[in-house]
RNA sequence: GGGCGCUUAGCUCAGUCCGGCAGAGCGCUUCCCUUACAAGGAAGAAGUCACAGGUUCAAAUCCUGUAGCGCCCA
């Protein structure tokens, strides 16, 4: 039996490690197969308002293709996110005053894995609390040795095929991490900053160039202007001296030279700029660093002695005064430049060449284009494959490397005179190529980019290289769901790998979700104070609430504009629900309980059966296009009004009469169950708390409802009913009248007693056959319909306002009817509009002149 | 500079693909502690669908342009 009050916490609790005990999220043998993998979160992280989004809108799918039958696998797990956890470790030495040098690789691994074992499960036991139904027993981790194994395995197959090559080029480089950083992760920051002129000396002429960052002059291999530049024509072919350094450098022209920047002349520095690195290669430029990984200058024999080892920030400012002062400087303006950082570490990024491993991605771009643009992958909203197609199609080389060390440690390894040799061990590497025992080898100190490992995770999880029967049933697998933030990091890098190891697509359908925003529609961010935390939320409210309130508002591709109100509706529907099943207990007790009803032939019974299919029919059907939105909202309002507050009401007044007693129970339980069933994925737990309290079953592995032939409608009927009693209750408020005063009404003509039964009951009034034609009386009409309920009214009545209630009603409609006849009466509609269409609108011309008419003349009486 | 998106009730948003009388929730106003539920019920007010053109019998919806806002990539 139910408690008498809504609690969400305690049977929240109770029924996740019933389901989990139960094994209820392990797939169960079907003839069709329902797989997706989660998004790993990172395993440092702990739940935030995204992944509360996300995961609901997975749950609810997974929890919806269970019920109807499929064999429903979702993997769960973590991602290892290699630099994140890597400064997270070592914080935590920091504070005891130690280095990851100090304590070593090894050592500082194991550390990182006690890390792991003691808060990674952090995330996992969050999503428990919410209800997330992931087949725990398959939950991975990018480093398990598993996975690892595919990263190895990947590593060499693609190497030997010629995807994966090691070389020295330009990267983003950040020199806090000492490590090269994905384009990807870096943010560019508006900033003010300077741009400042400065004159070469070009024989007996100066040229100016216009600079943003004057510390890298010391390196400087060639000034360049545009070819088409009149101002500079002359110079080009000249060489200009470098100052302080005092190289001499060749004057280049180059397209790329914007005349109207600065002065048209840009110093070209190719060690330390994308763009120059670039004309450096095409005109063959020397290539000169003046600076160090760690961001310091560097103390080759070239470099002033006073610059040597100097912090980069602080050269700039010492050759920024060196310039003026040797009479170099021409002017220092006020520049916005877009500033590089990490996104990880913040630290501002220098392009550095270094020699870094890369995929070749080219070719496995093209193939990833053409499986979306024969949509054997679908993203939802489609045009988010706008987006994946510009990267697509603009795709470089991915630098794969870090040189950090937490992460697969890449499987190559080198002689002492710098051979690499490529495969997933030392043993394998030896064999491989042939050497012997006692060639000493040394492993690449780099590790993978998480991404790399992450790009594997639909295959690598479901135990691929191995052949394993997860991996024939599971992949490619139903669908990803994800934001669009990361369809570059992720799904762009997934489908690439997944065609090219399993020459299959990953996954089918990607639906992409927006981003969880504060009510006023910022980002939520911990500077902004803005944030929420889904579990303090879920606390309070209860983790079906959270989940409601968030899938009801995630639209596809949407972002979601959070308030805590929401949930609060959300819990307030889950105490509506509560209260509703202990009416049904009520009304339909488990003791008169009843075999299943085939016939059923009471209007109200049909009318709330047939709704019921309706909105069945249409849940399912923007089920099927992911729009679970509006498909909840849907069934939220069918359950709220229709059933609850219409329906109840009628089925009291059934249940009163023995004749309809029988068959309204029945129908009053199996429709209440039924749409438990449908909100279920939404909020299991109150839903399966009800459930138990009506079935000795789990609702959890039940069926999936059918949509019911439609039923013989005397829906209209109801509709009429409804209405009627809607015009009474206003009429009733409109004269102040409580709701239970009774009120006489006449009627014309013979109506069906159930239909009267429900007015006198619901609408408390109390009816007179055939006396309506009292023309002498004033009369209020209630009409729907054919039916027509008048009421005497002098008794109750403004007729000054009644009056005026009418002409506005009337006005209206002759507004309705002028459209209407106006269609009818232009040719070109008659032609062209759709037959049904015109038949409709003359339907509706006869009706609204009926109603017109008889508004007219309760209208006339009124006046006499 | 290139690309994508948004603008509909006081608020947050559906509806736009595929044209046919403008929708929901919340909020607001009034009344009601009626025997499932006051975490509730009943009734009600509320919109020139950003703007300007065009196509069409018919435009929130299709086309063109303008303005404002947002995001992504250079």
């Amino acid at each position: 039996m139910l408690e008498d009050s809504y609690e969400p916490l305690s049977i929240e609790q109770k029924w996740q490690s019933e389901w989990e005990l139960k094994n209820q999220f392990k797939p169960v043998e079907s003839d069709k197969q329902f797989s997706i993998v989660i998004p790993p979160p990172n395993v440092t992280g702990s739940l935030h308002m995204g992944h509360a989004l996300e995961h609901s809108i997975i749950d609810v799918i997974v929890r919806i293709k269970r019920l109807q039958g499929f064999e429903t696998l979702w993997v769960p797990g973590t991602d290892h996110a290699g630099i994140i956890t890597q400064l997270l470790v070592e914080n935590e030495l920091l504070e005891k005053g130690l280095s990851k040098e100090d304590v070593g690789r090894e050592n500082f691994i194991s550390k990182v894995w006690e890390w792991k074992e003691k808060s990674g499960e952090n995330i996992s036991g969050q999503m428990k609390k919410l209800g997330m139904s992931c087949d725990w027993s398959r939950e991975r981790f990018t480093m398990d040795e598993g996975l690892s194994a595919a990263v190895r395995q990947v590593f060499v197959t693609l190497y030997d095929s010629g995807f994966i090559y090691k070389g020295s080029r330009m990267v983003n480089w950040d020199t806090k991490l000492m490590s090269a950083v994905s384009d990807l992760e870096v943010n560019l920051e508006e900033q003010t900053g300077k741009l400042w002129s400065v004159k070469y000396k070009c024989g007996d002429e100066f040229i100016t160039i216009a600079t943003t960052r004057p510390e890298t002059i010391l390196a400087d291999t060639a000034v360049a202007v545009n070819p088409d530049d009149e101002r500079y024509k002359s110079f080009i072919g000249k060489t200009a001296i470098i100052p302080i350094v005092n190289r001499e450098v060749p004057i280049i022209a180059d397209e790329y030279v914007d005349k109207e920047f600065g002065s048209g002349c840009v110093k070209i520095t190719p060690a330390h700029d994308f763009n120059d690195y670039e004309i450096g290669l095409k005109h063959d430029l020397e290539v000169i660093s003046c600076m160090k990984l760690n961001g310091t200058m560097s103390d080759d024999d070239f470099m002033p002695e006073n610059y040597k080892n100097l912090d980069r920030f602080e050269a700039r400012d010492q050759i920024v005064n060196e310039l003026s002062e040797l009479g170099f400087l021409v002017s220092a303006d006020d520049h916005v430049i877009q500033l590089p950082k990490g996104d990880r570490s913040k630290s501002i990024l220098e392009p550095m060449i270094t020699d870094q491993w890369f995929v070749k991605t080219k070719e496995l771009a093209d193939r990833g284009i053409a499986e979306v643009e024969n949509e054997n992958m679908k993203f939802i909203p489609k045009n988010w494959e706008k987006t994946y197609f510009e990267w697509m199609y603009n795709i470089q080389d991915w630098c794969i490397s870090r040189q950090i060390w937490w992460g697969h440690q890449i499987p190559a390894w080198y002689d002492e005179e710098g051979n690499i040799y490529v495969a997933t061990t030392e043993s394998e590497v030896r064999a491989k190529y042939e050497l012997s025992d006692d060639l000493k080898l040394s492993q690449d100190k780099d590790v993978l980019d998480t991404w790399f490992s992450s790009a594997l995770w639909p295959f690598s999880t479901l135990g691929w290289p191995e052949e394993s029967t997860d991996l024939e049933k599971y992949y490619p697998t139903s669908l990803l769901v994800t934001g669009f933030d990361i369809i570059f990091f992720w799904v762009a890098r997934m489908i690439m790998m997944g065609l090219n190891f399993n020459d299959d697509v990953p996954f089918k359908d990607i639906l992409i979700h927006g981003l969880v925003r504060d009510s006023k529609g910022r980002k939520m961010s911990k500077s902004l104070k803005n944030t929420i935390d889904p579990l303090e939320l879920s606390e309070k409210h209860g983790a079906d609430a959270l989940r409601f309130s968030l899938i009801e508002k995630a639209a596809p591709g949407q972002d979601v504009p959070f308030d805590e109100e929401w949930t609060i509706a959300a819990k307030k529907f889950g105490n509506k629900l509560w209260n509703a099943a202990k009416f049904v207990h009520l009304y339909s007790p488990e003791e008169k309980r009843t075999d299943e009803i085939k016939k059923i032939t009471c209007p109200e019974n049909v009318w709330i059966t047939s709704r019921f299919d309706e909105v069945l029919a249409e849940f399912n059907e923007l089920f099927e296009k992911y729009k679970i939105s509006d498909a909840y909202k849907l069934i939220y309002n069918f359950v709220w009004s229709d059933l609850f507050d219409w329906y109840f009401e009628f089925s009291k007044n059934l249940i009163d009469d023995e004749k309809t007693k029988g068959e309204t129970m029945f129908v009053l339980r199996t429709t209440f169950l039924k749409s438990i069933k449908i909100l279920n994925p939404a909020m299991p737990h109150i839903t399966e708390e009800i459930w138990s309290t009506f079935e000795d079953n789990l609702l959890i592995n039940n069926t999936w409802p059918e949509v019911e032939d439609k039923l013989d409608p005397e829906t209209n009927d109801v509709e009429n009913l409804k209405e009627v009693i809607s015009q009474i209750r206003n009429f009733k408020t409109t004269y102040q009248l409580k709701n239970k005063e009774m009120l006489k009404l006449n009627l014309s003509k013979d109506v069906n007693p159930w239909f009267t039964k429900q007015l006198e009951n619901i609408g408390n009034v109390e009816l007179n056959i055939n006396s309506s034609e009292d023309k002498n009386k004033k009369q209020v009409v209630f009409q729907s319909g054919n039916y027509k309920f008048y009421l005497l009214a002098e008794d109750y009545i403004d007729i000054d306002l009644e009056i005026k209630k009418l002409d506005k009603k009337i006005e209206d409609l002759s507004k309705t009817l002028a459209v209407s006849i106006s269609r009818l009466e232009n040719e070109k509609f008659i032609k062209n509009a759709k037959e049904e269409l015109i038949e409709k609108e003359k339907q509706n011309v006869i009706e609204v002149e009926n109603e017109i008419e008889l508004l007219k003349q309760t209208r006339d009486q009124f006046s006499v």
